[in-house]
DNA sequence: TATGATTTGACAGCGACTACCAATTAGTAG
DNA sequence: CTACTAATTGGTAGTCGCTGTCAAATCATA
């Protein structure tokens, strides 16, 4: 998670850039020892050890040890895409631009350890059921964006059972097509869309 | 939850009388410790003396402290009734003769329970998190009976992203709709059906 | 260099949960 | 009815994730 350090505020002193080689440190030696050993087999002595920190200083930088796994940069970035569209659009057409011209950017190994940290969450119920909740929000931002950009409210049904629809086909090929470049994923995407747009017919 | 010993397989004997009635005390216990003082309040040592058995007696009965509020016996009756619906209906008017059937059936003091345990899971991120992980299993299990009803493979395409609409309508619905009883979220989430089947406009 | 601010390490303790063994209860055969 | 077996329960030790506290270490500034 190099990528989560040059992403954080621009480094300030020697102790800001060291909290954020600590906490790349120690997200990644807990993905190293999840994929060697597995997810509950691995403790947060043995994650802090390798990271050489305490794991007092562990819970520091995150606040469970789920959360070395959940912690997703990406999201906020979909989001603030989302709102940056232009205002002649459709909410659909401008939601498809966003995930577009975030996914478009991510550098391969970012995308790589989205891919792990994917295959760490299906293969731990505990994990999935905070992915979920972290879906579950990311409903909402899209939902209220969506009002700001068609001018409802944002508690309106229709517009939540919309945003509701597309984010769930979102994650949920995301969680299926393990194998799909951003590229492929994008696509697929797309085509889900325009299913949601003419109507589920089964 | 006396529902649930009286659903039990029927009693054979003492032991078996015994075993219902002791896992619902247990969870009555539970649900009244956590409604007069807070679900992270309440520890197990209190629910178990509270239901005057053993801590590890309680977890005889319940893997975690989280089941005490998840375990819910509507599901397996939905996906039940979803089955046994008229094989011409479409599988979304299939659906939504399942759940309205289900509900429709179950007597009041059932709903309050429900409903408590609704609040308690909307009151609590990791009870949340759980029942998003319910909910999402729920889907998997409509998605395979579709498949059978429509003769597709589950894995196809069209019927993943039909899965994954649901899940998102169900979770938009089920964490914003906070003041809903839990009549009214099924006939908001039949009527978040009606709007997938005719299409998503945004 | 001294001082104050910040970060880290160590440790005690809590609660959820696991696993084991002895005690208790229920069921069955003679 | 008694003796024996099977099933259930209680008690306990221990692990792990996590919280909170305090002392030590490190960084920043005058």
């Amino acid at each position: 998670m190099s990528s989560l350090a040059d992403n954080a505020l621009p480094p300030l002193g020697l102790r800001e850039r060291k909290k954020a080689k600590t906490l790349a440190a120690i997200q990644a030696a807990a993905l190293k020892l999840f994929r060697k050993q597995g997810y509950d087999a691995t403790t947060i002595e043995q994650i802090a050890a390798a990271a050489e920190v305490s794991p007092s200083t562990f819970f520091r930088y995150f606040p469970t040890k789920e959360d070395v796994v959940l912690l997703d940069l990406t999201d906020p970035l979909v989001i603030e895409a989302f709102r940056a569209q232009p205002p002649e659009l459709s909410a659909i057409q401008a939601l498809r631009n966003a995930v577009r011209s975030v996914f478009d950017q991510l550098p391969d190994d970012e995308f790589e350890v989205i891919r792990q940290r994917e295959e760490l969450i299906l293969a731990n119920p505990e994990l999935q059921a905070r992915m979920l909740g972290e879906i579950a929000g990311m409903v909402r931002l899209v939902a209220d964006v969506a009002a700001e950009r068609t001018g409802r409210r944002a508690d309106e049904f229709e517009l939540r059972v919309a945003a509701g629809a597309l984010m769930g086909v979102a994650f949920g090929l995301m969680l299926t097509e393990l194998d799909a470049s951003p590229r492929d994923l994008i696509a697929l995407f797309d085509a889900g869309l325009e299913q949601l747009e003419t109507g589920i017919k089964l």
